[in-house]
DNA sequence: GGCTGTGTTGAAAGCGGTGTCAAACGGGGG
DNA sequence: CCCCCGTTTGACACCGCTTTCAACACAGCC
């Protein structure tokens, strides 16, 4: 086995008595080299347990195989989805991930180290929760293959990868409406500023108009997308809310867990009295019983398809700009009361 | 700004007007410079935009500020929190992560290559789902700084971070019947051979031992973790697990979920005709009603406390190997029908 | 035999930094 | 005036690899 120096590929040479020259064409371009040569410099380098210096490699090839992720935190099993598929593809590819999270405070210094090492890797991801403008500068003056997921970035030439959240609340609301004959919509959104909720609240609107639906203002609260928040919430007003043809639109999956929850602990029965659909179809979606109508959002792929624009572009940096956009998928169970269609309800 | 050609050390000290090597120390030994002449450098790096190139600088230095974290997957909440802590600690200590999982057929390559590239990572934190001879002999060839996680490697010189798993099953079995007054003890726990489910269990024996009460055979249960089999099983065999002072020990919270969903969906209060504790304190124990008692598993200070460990062990490569066991945490809620006393149920 | 082509190899020039060493400079003391 | 010494600087030798480019051997061809 390796002694414990470092072995370097003159080493092999001198072992296999030839050039570093042939050892190097071994390496990277065997057909180039005479068979007989080829099998007494494989031995050797078997024999040292010679692995190339990866710098120097780097440094002539200008490339490290590596590509950098940026994502605003990686709490969760949202975050978690991004980089299982980012990881897959990267590696699919054969890439290897640097991951990097940058919490708001603190993102423009971990972008600047991002660029600081800029020649150590080949690309990168980023994934930014709000768009502010040094954000924004800091992107554009990228010097770097860059792909943007989940906002766009104005005039920058660069890759993205989007999810249509308007386009998947649109289909659960119609879902809802048209499907499960909903009347009554009480929407229970995150933050006012949180652009998923923003979006979210859109189609909501957009829904209650194309279906001549009165908009309640009562109806729209906004909480925290907490669990027990919306269950205390829920404890409250659930009476209240429960009807024929009522239902709660909740803008992620735990705060709908934590509404049923609270609607069958106050005696009211999901779906018949108050149905309730959420969104982001995770785990918790088919834990509540009844399990979730909810929509999946494909977080999983959009890190892998983040990861195969931003390789594309590493190998062929002129290409023009392209942006994807990736649709959500209603996923129908009971908990909307929509008649016996159980869509893709084992997916 | 930077024009679109790559800017080296030589282009700054030309504009300088300077030699690299004034250049190369006003970047790294400001102090042995002349104050004017920094200047005049530093201006014309800001005017060029100049990076190093990490390439040229590791293959001096020999070290990349990047250091690898090696997971058996990377789905779910439990391998999020890893990266999270390490992350952190990474981050504050300077260092990069570079990550990768190897799912289990897939692992001896994802060894391989990690190692392949070992020029390029100043060290591995690797976590193994189980220790097959070969993924031990490739850990004991590991030549480079190494630290596993939540397995030790026998006869290896290598630092590793536990958890002691056995502790915590212990302080929560001996909560359940001391507190909580369980006379009886069903175990549902994960597949045989996995390794965490074998800790467990044998806590459970353990307790039973010393409390004097009967183990009956019938009463321990393998199934896979998951919510739905859970819920199936218990929603069988529910009414006849009940009675005064029972209880169910479930090896993680989402079975724990499954069993307290489908005791209520029949009848069966929970605590009080059928308690319930579940284990890893994942969001899902606070989301049952009543909350599960468990046991946190302290994921993100494991993953922070290897890669610290990690990082000391590239600064000093002699250093005698270090094992850090990290304790689980009680976390008493009211699943468990111990009187009264909510001892951490708010952290 | 001389010429052209093909297969195989080695010497050497980088790649872009860091570190060593010696030179240049200037000031103070003898 | 010369010597010594501290400060500041530049020349140059690496680090380990890839990649020309030329050399060489040998074949087939005229």
């Amino acid at each position: 086995m390796a002694g414990s120096m470092p072995v370097s590929i003159a080493d092999v040479a001198k072992k296999a008595r030839v050039s570093i020259s042939t050892v190097s064409r071994v390496l990277n371009r065997r057909q180039l080299v005479n068979e007989k040569t080829r099998v007494r410099v494989e031995q050797a380098i078997r024999d040292l347990g010679y692995r190339p210096n990866a710098f120097a490699r780097g440094l002539m090839l200008r490339r490290s195989e590596m590509i950098g992720l940026l994502l605003p935190d990686l709490h969760g099993e949202f975050y978690s989805e991004i980089i299982r598929g980012a990881n897959a593809q990267a590696r699919e590819l054969g890439y290897n991930l640097v991951l990097s999270s940058a919490r708001d405070g603190d993102d423009s210094h971990a972008l600047l180290r991002a660029m600081q090492q800029r020649t150590l890797l080949d690309g990168v991801a980023v994934m930014v929760s709000e768009l502010t403008d040094r954000i924004q500068e800091a992107l554009a003056g990228f010097a770097l293959p860059l792909c943007v997921l989940d906002a766009e970035v104005d005039g920058s030439p660069h890759d993205s990868v989007v999810i249509d959240q308007r386009q998947g609340a649109v289909a659960l609301m119609r879902h809802v409406t048209q499907r499960a004959g909903w009347r009554r919509i009480i929407f229970v959104g995150g933050h006012e500023t949180n652009v998923d909720t923003i979006a979210r609240l859109e189609a909501y609107l957009q829904v209650l108009a194309e279906r001549d639906l009165p908009l309640v203002p009562g109806d729209v609260y906004h909480l925290d997308y907490q669990y027990d928040t919306a269950y205390a919430l829920a404890a409250e007003r659930v009476r209240s809310w429960a009807g024929p043809g009522h239902g709660v639109f909740a803008a992620n999956d735990e705060m709908a867990a934590g509404i049923v929850a609270a609607a069958t602990a106050a005696g009211v029965a999901v779906p018949q009295e108050l149905a309730v659909v959420g969104f982001d179809d995770t785990r918790i979606a088919r834990m509540t019983r009844p399990p979730l109508t909810t929509v999946r959002v494909p977080m999983a792929k959009m890190g892998a398809r983040a990861v195969e624009l931003l390789c594309q572009r590493i190998a062929e940096p002129q290409r023009p700009p392209t942006r994807i956009s990736l649709q959500p998928e209603l996923i129908a169970r009971e908990s909307c009361g929509a008649p016996g269609v159980r869509l893709r309800a084992q997916a």
